[in-house]
DNA sequence: ATTGTATATTCCCGTAAAAGAATATGTCTT
DNA sequence: AAGACATATTCTTTTACGGGAATATACAAT
């Protein structure tokens, strides 16, 4: 999850994914779209590969990169699980429980000191 | 969305992010559960506050920070749009053709050479 | 066998960004 | 008013990372 990040992060890597998306696409493709020199897609493309977002296919002496989708279903049922913050505001209740308690400690070590607010 | 991605992308953001997902806390609270200090932990708010993922509200000395839904759900949209990938695999058409046309100036230039393979 | 083409890798440099330490700001308590 | 407390900001140091240039690898074509 935290690879997939740091990987997308990137602007250029960003950009790469995009055009993924529409499909596998050889590193020259790449090269021409993105206005980058071919060391830095290839770069770029072995980040993507190293987390796990892109595949690639040996096509004699081309390489053709494909989109993997594992890490962005993962990406998204992450993302999913942050719906309640805009479906409803169930939340604060707990939170401010939890939050009360930690103030507990402090108050009670006031009062301990003669805090009589 | 680059913004909110680079915000993310760092784990203990990340970790902000997670412990927010709960419900606001105060700065000294995440500091508790992080195992950071206190000014790091300020400046990584400060991060994610420009990026647009909390809000601060004012409590006296405290400053409750808030998760804020919106760049949440932008990031939720922009990875739906990749559902297609694991949910049928009827990509690969477009970008063949593309493919071979980008393939077709070569070809052509190897062919006016000679090519007769 | 030689040349050309597509891609990957290495090395170096500059910059951005994160951690550390110290300090500033503002509010509360007494 | 003085001190404590919670948080923010600044400055410095260190580390990570992206770009540039050159080179390596591997397959293709003649």
């Amino acid at each position: 999850m935290m690879e997939t990040l740091r990987a997308l992060a990137e602007p250029n890597r960003f950009q790469i994914v995009e055009l993924l998306r529409k499909g596998p696409r050889p590193v020259g493709d790449l090269v021409n779209r993105l206005g980058l020199r071919q060391p830095q897609v290839s770069k770029h493309l072995r980040v993507l590969s190293d987390a796990g977002l892109v595949e690639v296919r040996v096509d004699a002496q081309r390489r053709i990169y494909t989109l993997c989708p594992a890490p962005l279903q993962e990406l998204e049922e992450w993302v999913e699980r942050y719906r309640q913050l805009w479906e409803g505001n169930f939340q604060r209740l707990d939170a401010l429980l939890d939050h009360m308690k930690t103030q507990e400690k402090k108050r009670g070590r006031r009062k301990r000191q003669g805090d009589h607010r």
